[in-house]
DNA sequence: ATAATGACAAGAA
DNA sequence: CTTCTTGCCATTA
């Protein structure tokens, strides 16, 4: 559907959903990808993950994992402590995502 | 215009 | 569990 693929509109899109994600929950690049698709043409987990590396800065960006759980490249400690500090459980370096892993809609 | 490179993902072996 | 292959899409060289 939406046919519109505005570079600084789907970057505000996905810093606001990032925003949204609860504190102790998690969401995958591809999920917010996912998510969007319905209001942007062109989106892909590609695409969030650089746009988190350009500009997460400014949102929780430890809450935004990959598909199995992995933290980010590079920041992985710092990610870790503000998961855990939030509840997140951790099976080895990866976030337990059958416990913690959230999308919107479904509220929650 | 082609090629390489990423905070990615899913499937095959 | 690890490695490789495809598909994905913007950016950079």
């Amino acid at each position: 559907m939406g046919t519109r693929h505005e570079p600084a509109a789907y970057v505000e899109a996905v810093l606001d959903v990032v925003e949204l994600i609860p504190a102790g929950k998690v969401m995958s690049y591809g999920a917010i990808a996912e998510y969007l698709a319905d209001r942007f043409d062109r989106g892909s987990a590609r695409r969030v993950g650089t746009i988190m590396a350009l500009h997460g800065g400014s949102v929780p960006w430890y809450r935004v994992v990959n598909a199995v759980g992995r933290l980010p490249p590079g920041h992985e400690i710092t990610a870790r402590r503000q998961l855990a500090a939030e509840g997140v459980t951790f099976r080895g370096e990866r976030v337990n995502m059958t416990a913690h892993a959230w999308f919107p809609a479904d509220g929650r």
